[in-house]
DNA sequence: TTATAAATTTAAGCAATTTTTAAGCTTCCC
DNA sequence: GGGAAGCTTAAAAATTGCTTAAATTTATAA
């Protein structure tokens, strides 16, 4: 993750670089307006931390300049005016956040966290191995191959994936994937493992599932050695 | 634009509703935690305003549920408490924003308009493959190639092009396009999806409309490899 | 306003797929 | 070896989606 802060004081600057490289960003520094805002266009940042009283050019500037550009990086503002209107004015203009001086360093981190959440969670597909699959899409992916499921196999495969690396037991199965709440004496779950392992192979995913005798099965997250 | 309030004190929770109001947002009001987090899983909005201290589950609890059912609508939540760790817990439970009681109305509508410029920029590149549509104009290209919808046509086509590559249930695309929200046995989106089809083939836009069994529609945005 | 056209909805039959059942077979473990 | 648990298969049952045509509603123009 890469970070630009813009903010004129050196003091502030190498303390946010410093303490956010332990975090592991890769941090940019900008010592004003206008060179800040020109890194900002020719880089492709996660994140800029812009304080609004620099020189060259006024963070609130940086930012609509920004946003006018049709950069949609989000912007967190650091500033020392805590008075309404201008927190209206910066997130009006294009910030997604901001933060008062002094501020707390575990408080920037979270709210720098906030924001980047949102580009994590796009990619919210579950996995196992070569296995992915992906809910919103309803695509399961065997590498490069897409495999084709039923809604019930796509249920039970998703569930068992879930809960990876955990047993899954015949009633829970039953229960969550058929939501069957009682005791049943069906052999649903055996044919839809079979049809699943089928389906599985055929895609090169061989033992995927395995059988825990006696209570049920489990699907195992490779380690990588 | 449609927004849950979740905030058991009457007197607060009518001035937000009123003043939101106001401002042309649809507005409901939950007084507890636990039918908060019903309304909020059962309905779709584009905001959660959400006090801290509720009672029958605290507004924490009510954000997990929530981000762990998988639903990512912005959460502001509002809070007397304003101590650094509280802070940080909140908006690591998944939170968008917070801001401390009391707040001046004014700077509950810039974060408010913070959390839904990201919704109204996400997606306006309405298209798919060669397919393009205009809101505006309400018009629908193929390539060069206009195509001629009506306005039921049209707006299935935009929600399905709007949520593209992710999977539209029926519930849910009755629910924006029909605008029904209740249990209902028609049939007309089926008619609807065979209508589009049959438009969409004529002017060579193939199988953009694909059918998830047992789940819905989607349409994909083609990969370019 | 009325007549006409267009758009939307309902309903029903059909086709295809999915799900369930049930029975025989295999494997595992005592 | 025997019994329980799991696997496989095939066929029956149920569900779902597609299509069509007719009925209804809404919009448009005379």
């Amino acid at each position: 993750m890469r970070l630009l802060i813009i903010e004129d004081e050196p003091g502030i600057a190498g303390f946010l670089k410093d303490g956010l490289e332990e975090e592991y960003f890769a941090v940019d520094i900008a010592y004003d307006g206008k060179s800040g805002l020109d890194l900002a266009l020719t880089n492709e940042y996660d994140l800029l931390i812009v304080d609004w009283m620099i020189p060259a050019l006024s963070g609130i500037e940086v930012c609509r300049q920004v946003r006018k550009a049709g950069n949609s990086v989000p912007i967190l503002f650091l500033t020392a005016k805590d008075t309404l209107e201008d927190v209206v004015f910066g997130l009006d203009a294009g910030a997604n956040d901001y933060i008062k001086k002094p501020f707390e360093f575990e408080e920037l981190l979270a709210r720098i966290r906030v924001q980047l959440r949102a580009k994590n969670k796009a990619d919210n597909s579950l996995s196992a191995g070569s296995l992915s699959i992906n809910p919103a899409t309803h695509q399961v992916f065997a590498g490069l191959n897409e495999i084709t499921l039923t809604p019930k196999e796509f249920a039970l495969l998703e569930y068992l994936i879930r809960n990876k690396d955990r047993v899954c037991t015949r009633s829970r199965i039953i229960e969550h994937v058929w939501d069957i709440h009682f005791d049943s004496d069906t052999s649903v779950i055996d044919v839809y493992i079979t049809f699943l392992r089928r389906k599985l192979e055929a895609a090169g995913c061989g033992n995927l599932i395995q059988t825990i005798r006696g209570v049920g099965y489990i699907v195992r997250q490779p380690s990588m050695v």
